[in-house]
DNA sequence: ACTATCACG
DNA sequence: ACGTACGTGATAGTT
């Protein structure tokens, strides 16, 4: 078999994936789209044809010899775009990292090194592949070169394949021909300027007959159709300089050398550095490709597996202060790093080293440290997943959580709006490392949990300083260390303390909505006329706006909207909406409540949730698995689900609320005298407002008036907008502006808040809420106006929301605090953002109760009282 | 993996 | 001219 060449043409087959690929931005804000087309275009190529030797060639933009750019992709040129032209570097780096050969030649075009190259190549008696995007280059087609032309499908890559054979086959006219095609026709984009009035059909036509431009002028009498036949006289320097012009080069001084171009297999691609490049890159499926390779790319991480019980037990009764430890549940075990990774040790429990026991020397161990040592700090990835092994071996850490630290909480309050904090994200940013990700080192083909535990921990230990320091500049200390660090152990008590569900009810409920829902569905296929399945919206949206031809179809960019505001208007002249409504109401219940709830009902009765503290923007917890935070409750159907959260026997459910605590917190950050004063008179805030917007005694406010004025107090702890306003109450724009100019010059201080919390976030780059904690806003300095106007929204309500979080999250740490320092065995199970759920025996309910209380309504001191609303119950349903 | 929808605050 | 209310998570359908 002969020897194979891949050569590709640079430029074009970046431009090529730059405009197939939509654009991606790494976290530094590279755009990196087309390097990684690029790339899956080259491996996939060379994966389908093992070549001996690659090479990629660009052109050298030297203007004075530039007569056109990069391959055809337009026929009208633009400046090559800012976004693709970062990127050439970039390739040109990734290349040069995997010692691909690249070749330049300044004066030379791309095209005459592909064809000096080939040509070459072919006399050598080798098999060459062409790789370009151009058509151009079909003039170098031979037996022996191939040119190969990439498209980019929804399918995925495809690629055509041009030997000498298949352009005659496709174009009836041969390779060299191809350029004759060419200085008949021309080629603005390459400031070729042919012959005028000959296209493309009539010089592909004139050339299959006559094969050469010069045979045309010859024959130029008998040359139909007349306007050639005049033109080709008379444009012919035109024309032969054109075909000079088209002629790839075959003989340009190209320093090449076939050794240096040598591909010792794919697998020699994978270094170290193109590995990093990827990591930085953020080139994740490619990563893959680097695992997959025979060579190790990281360089290992050292460390010791104890997995002998007294050897362990040994290490850990030897243990003192400064250690950083990391664990996790799946396959138990833990990581600890001291002293900069000089001493990793992972600790497994085994069949003789049971996880009891484990769990038992590890925090006793800690325990000691932290009595001998009270400056001591047990640095951990995420404290809460320790904590909850930790408590379902029966050890509760809480008397020692001063010791402790989260780094996983630390960069969350440095920067809240990415969502997740992996220890390779933290190792780059902070330590400016790439090591291999969880995913990696856990995918299908490796198994390595050690080294990936020890990486967590050894991060956590190494990034400690570095994050604290940042917490300090950022003023965020107190927020750390007095609210969210003691937070982690409240919330790691609440989720394992669950909470009962009587799932046998919650399964006969699910079976009384499943006999509603089958009797919906069949009226709605009556009414439609056929079956099809009501929970597509692209189904449901063409049977309800094509075949019934409702009125008001909306469109989405996917079909038509079939949202419940559309249906709404509908459903009063269309009995099939109102029953489609329903139908959705009832199959949201039964599959996300019923049955889903039903999944997590464990051996003991109980379900537990998992609070996020590290998810939201604004400092709110949310919940997830099951979420506990969205079970229903404005629509009595939904909220009879609530009967099946009870407390245990003997207990009852005390459920506490803050009533409006978004407006409170605005009324003491505006400081504005109006809204305070209404929030002190203790009347309904809504009809309050109303009666002052509307210049109407308190009393005299009509429903409409109420609900309005509902609609612009909610509107502004968003971040008002006329247009928000007005579909929310189903007014026109300027109505609702006029409502909103209305609410300001009641309230003065509010907009004169708001103004100067946007203007404030739009210097810094971000707000604060009361107690420091910070959110970025990149939005406000957006060159899109859409995204800025968002950002002000953000702005003004961030503030707010942050600030509601902050002052829950004191109540509840003083809440869990004194019920287990005064003794009660009452325990908080739930939070609800503005609420707290908890479960009480009977006889500690009235102690309880002023208790939570208290705690709620002192978490925070505002120019006006946080008002607690109490409930007590038999289930949730009673308490709330 | 993404989109549409809808449950909560 | 533009076209969204703020913050979440689960499910089903579609790609």
């Amino acid at each position: 078999m002969a020897e194979k060449l891949v050569l590709i043409d640079g430029h074009s087959i970046l431009n090529r994936a730059f405009f197939g690929l939509p654009d991606l931005t790494n976290s530094e804000g590279l755009h990196t789209n087309a390097v990684y087309g690029f790339l899956n275009i080259m491996f996939k190529i060379l994966e389908e044809e093992k070549p001996q030797y690659l090479t990629v060639a660009f052109d050298v933009h030297e203007p004075t010899f530039r007569h056109k750019m990069y391959d055809g992709y337009k026929g009208t040129r633009k400046p090559m775009a800012d976004e693709l032209r970062q990127q050439v570097p970039l390739m040109k780096e990734m290349l040069r990292s995997m010692g691909v050969t690249v070749v330049e030649l300044p004066g030379y075009e791309a095209d005459d090194i592909l064809g000096t190259i080939s040509h070459l190549a072919e006399q050598r008696g080798m098999q060459v592949s062409v790789i370009s995007g151009d058509r151009d280059l079909l003039q170098l087609a031979t037996e022996q070169i191939q040119i190969r032309i990439p498209k980019t499908k929804k399918t995925g890559t495809e690629i055509e394949n041009y030997y000498a054979k298949d352009v005659l086959a496709r174009y009836q006219v041969t390779p060299k021909e191809f350029i004759d095609v060419k200085a008949l026709q021309g080629d603005t984009s390459d400031n070729i300027p042919g012959v005028p009035g000959i296209g493309e059909k009539t010089a592909s036509a004139l050339i299959a007959q006559y094969h050469s431009i010069e045979a045309v002028h010859e024959d130029a009498a008998n040359v139909k159709p007349p306007r050639a036949s005049k033109n080709i006289l008379e444009y012919w320097d035109q024309a032969v300089m054109s075909k000079e012009l088209a002629t790839i080069i075959l003989d340009a001084p190209v320093v090449y050398d076939f050794e240096q171009a040598k591909l010792d297999g794919i697998a020699s691609l994978y270094t170290d550095e193109a590995y990093k490049m990827c990591k930085r890159l953020e080139f994740k499926n490619l990563l893959s490709r680097f695992e997959h390779a025979d060579n190790a790319k990281e360089e290992a991480l050292s460390f010791t597996i104890l997995d002998n019980e007294m050897i362990a037990n040994a290490f850990l009764l030897n243990l003192k202060s400064g250690f950083a430890f990391a664990f996790t549940q799946t396959e138990t075990g833990i990581a600890i790093s001291i002293a900069d990774g000089e001493h990793l040790v992972y600790i497994p429990s085994t069949e003789q080293y049971e996880e009891q026991k484990l769990a038992a020397a590890f925090a006793d161990a800690v325990i000691r440290i932290a009595k001998q040592d009270e400056t001591a700090v047990f640095e951990t990835a995420e404290v809460k997943k320790t904590l909850r092994y930790l408590l379902t071996h029966g050890i509760s850490l809480n008397p020692y959580r001063n010791h402790f630290y989260d780094r996983t909480i630390a960069a969350y309050l440095i920067n809240p709006t990415i969502g997740d904090y992996p220890y390779d994200l933290i190792a780059k940013d902070y330590l400016g490392q790439f090591l291999p990700s969880k995913d990696e080192l856990i995918g299908k083909k490796n198994h390595e949990i050690e080294t990936y535990l020890c990486h967590e921990a050894n991060v956590t230990y190494r990034s400690y300083q570095l994050l604290l320091d940042r917490l300090d500049e950022m003023g965020m200390m107190q927020l750390f260390r007095e609210i969210e660090m003691p937070l982690a152990f409240v919330l790691a008590d609440m989720e394992q303390e669950g909470i009962l569900m009587d799932k046998e009810t919650l399964q006969e409920y699910g079976r009384t909505l499943q006999v509603s829902v089958d009797a919906l569905e069949s009226r709605i296929y009556e009414a439609a006329g056929e079956k099809f399945n009501i929970n597509s919206p692209k189904q449901l949206g063409v049977i309800l706006f094509e075949k019934m031809e409702l009125p008001g179809a909306k469109k989405t960019k996917t079909g038509y909207s079939t949202s419940a505001d559309v249906l709404e208007g509908l459903k009063g002249s269309y009995p099939i909406v109102a029953d489609i409504l329903e139908y959705r109401q009832l199959t949201k219940l039964k599959s996300t409540y019923a049955d889903g709830l039903s999944n997590f009902v464990e051996a003991d009765g109980r379900i537990r949730t998992s609070y996020n503290q590290t998810i939201t923007a604004t400092g709110r917890l949310s919940s997830t698995d099951p979420n506990l935070q969205n079970i229903p409750i404005r629509i009595e159907l939904g909220k009879q689900i609530r009967k099946v959260f009870y407390p245990k026997a003997g207990c009852v459910f005390i459920d506490s609320d803050y009533s409006q605590i978004e407006l409170r917190v605005l009324a003491h950050v505006s400081g504005d005298e109006n809204l305070i004063e209404a929030f002190r008179e203790g009347k309904d805030i809504h009809t309050s407002t109303a009666s002052k917007v509307f210049s109407v005694p308190f009393d005299e406010v009509t429903t409409l008036q109420r609900r309005n004025a509902k609609a612009v107090n909610f509107g502004i702890v968003y971040g008002i907008s006329a247009y928000g306003l007005s579909q929310d109450l189903g007014i026109g724009r300027k109505e609702a502006q006029e409502y909103i100019d209305q609410y300001f010059a009641t309230y003065p201080k509010i907009k004169e808040f708001l103004d100067a919390t946007v203007e404030d976030a739009k210097e810094k780059g971000y707000i604060k809420t009361m107690f420091g904690r910070i959110r970025p806003i990149p939005e406000l300095s957006s060159g899109n106006f859409m995204t800025r106007q968002f950002g002000e929204r953000v702005a003004m309500n961030s503030p707010i929301q942050g600030t509601a979080a902050d002052i829950i999250k004191v109540a509840m740490i003083r809440v869990h605090d004194r019920l287990i320092q005064e003794n009660y065995q009452a325990r908080l199970l739930l939070q609800v953002h503005d609420e707290l759920l908890i479960e009480s025996p009977e006889n500690e309910k009235e102690a309880v109760i002023a208790l939570l209380e208290e705690e709620m309504r002192g978490a925070a001191n505002l120019a006006v009282d946080l008002v607690v609303d109490t409930q007590i119950g038999k289930d949730w349903y009673e308490a709330h």
